[in-house]
RNA sequence: GCGGGAAUAGCUCAGUUGGUAGAGCACAACCUUGCCAAGGUUGGGGUCGCGGGUUCGAGUCCCGUUUCCCGCUCCA
């Protein structure tokens, strides 16, 4: 894969009506995208698809839909007030940061055998802060009392939940909840389009099980689940990876954990688009702790309490689109054709348009009855009407946002009441009469 | 946040030693067009990222700022 076609795909994206630049009419808003027309079907389709194989499609994970704003507290217990606020010191020559409470323990990169500062060229700042919690004030007056964050991840939400959520639907455990939201975290280096944003979508599920059970088993089991979501979405096997963290990389919370790491190709290269960790009970222990309450499940047979461990399967949504998107995109030679095309083989059932509706040219009644035809399609899937230009160039059109099939209404039509069907990847057309070609797309969406 | 580079039409870019902005593609309308970006005519679009400064005059020179890209750090 060329290194560009990140770029080509931003443009695309743009161009097109997938993925806009927040705020673009003032100079652009920083490392914040807007999802347009397309883009919001598209993103919309992958949600849906992951809502459907974690929650309603299984008898034991539940949904919720916790708010953005808690309690601060919330965020004590997390650990993230600690872990996301440390003072960082920057020196100025040797390019270098460190924590503030690890300078004497650091190496100079320029010295290592002395600490930050003690070699003679060091040019080291005062302590700042880089709280990567968006902080904000509930009610009129700005005092600490009132401070709040905006979430820097779902998780806390299902936690703060868990007995409502097993009490409400009487689950037992093992079982998981699931949830698909906003999380906000100001970055210090965002970048590389949708790939890493300060305002991000999560799609997460938190399983909860016996700490007595073979919990390892659990873990493995929903790395291989998610693995094959992810194979499922028509993503490239040789584009997909796992990669362990290592002891010293662990998050404050987890006690193991996996990525999984998709191929973006170019600089990027494999980046980790869902984090798989074992947070043990570190969670609602925690908020046990700050809390006052108790969150032990109560194992009626056995007659006995415990705290949960918890197997956390966390996925970008956005990234996982970006995903999606470049390992979709390509630019094809077209038999017979000096130009190529440019074509986004999504899987269909991902794809923002389901269907092109097209009168071959405009005349001898073609558009009003390939106009009929799209409306009522229309009330079963997107469709897209278009009349403008040579044949060829509206199915090309359509190839470059992923359309997978187009129907064209010509002058047979008018006696033989069918369409040709213009297969996206194969190029081949068929004949479908125009009875037939609603559940003729519909099995071929799913 | 710290270094380095960039910003001109929807996209890709040109723009001379400073003299009031162009191309190709795309887009819209009409004509043509019977299945893979054909052709013709016409048209809409840019206070040259933003704000200052120098100058008779700034897309062009200077300063600041914002955004994007490449490295340093974090994570979904």
């Amino acid at each position: 894969m060329p290194a560009d076609v990140l770029e080509k795909i931003v443009s695309l994206c743009k161009r097109r009506g997938y993925i806009f630049q927040s705020s673009e009419i003032y100079g652009g808003a920083g490392s914040v995208w807007d999802y347009g027309p397309l883009g919001v079907e598209f993103k919309r389709n992958l949600k849906d698809r992951w809502w459907h194989a974690m929650v309603r499609a299984r008898d034991d994970i539940e949904g919720l839909d916790a708010a953005i704003l808690m309690h601060p507290r919330v965020w004590e217990a997390s650990g993230h007030v600690a872990v996301f606020s440390d003072p960082l010191i920057d020196c100025k020559a040797c390019k270098a940061r460190f924590r503030a409470d690890e300078l004497p323990s650091s190496q100079c990169p320029r010295k290592p055998s002395k600490h930050p500062g003690e070699h003679n060229e060091c040019q080291l700042t005062e302590p700042r802060q880089f709280n990567l919690m968006f902080k904000t004030h509930v009610g009129p007056v700005e005092d600490s009392a009132s401070v709040a964050y905006l979430r820097p991840e779902t998780a806390q939400g299902i936690y703060v939940n868990f007995l409502n959520v097993q009490q409400a639907t009487r689950q037992k455990i093992p079982f998981g909840i699931a949830q698909i939201g906003k999380a906000f975290r100001n970055e210090i280096t965002p970048g590389n389009f949708i790939f890493r944003t300060r305002e991000f979508e999560q799609m997460e599920m938190q399983f909860f099980v016996d700490p007595q059970d073979d919990h390892m088993k659990w873990f493995e089991y929903w790395k291989q689940m998610r693995m094959d979501w992810h194979l499922g979405l028509g993503l490239d096997p040789d584009r997909l990876r796992f990669q362990q963290h290592a002891p010293n990389e662990l998050a404050h919370y987890a006690r193991a954990a996996f990525d999984v790491h998709f191929d973006f190709g170019g600089s990027l290269g494999f980046q980790e688009i869902e984090g798989l960790h074992h947070r043990g009970d570190y969670d609602l222990t925690r908020h046990q702790q700050y809390s006052n309450k108790k969150l032990e499940y109560f194992d009626q047979p056995n007659n006995r309490r415990f705290v949960p461990y918890v197997i956390e399967t966390s996925v970008g949504a956005d990234r996982t689109a970006l995903a999606l998107l470049v390992n979709a995109y390509r630019e094809e030679a077209v038999p017979g054709e000096e130009e190529g095309r440019v074509v986004l083989r999504l899987l269909p059932s991902l794809a923002p348009i389901k269907a092109g509706v097209f009168p071959l040219v405009k005349k001898d009644g073609m558009p009003e009855i390939a106009e009929k035809l799209a409306h009522d399609l229309r009330a079963h899937f997107p469709v897209f009407y278009d009349e403008s230009g040579a044949i060829g160039r509206r199915y090309r059109r359509q190839d470059e946002i992923g359309t997978p099939f187009c129907l064209t209404v010509d002058g047979d039509t008018l006696t033989n009441h069918d369409v040709t069907v213009r297969d996206r990847d194969s190029l081949t057309q068929v004949r479908v009469s125009t009875d037939r070609v609603r559940e003729y797309i519909e099995e071929r969406i799913r």
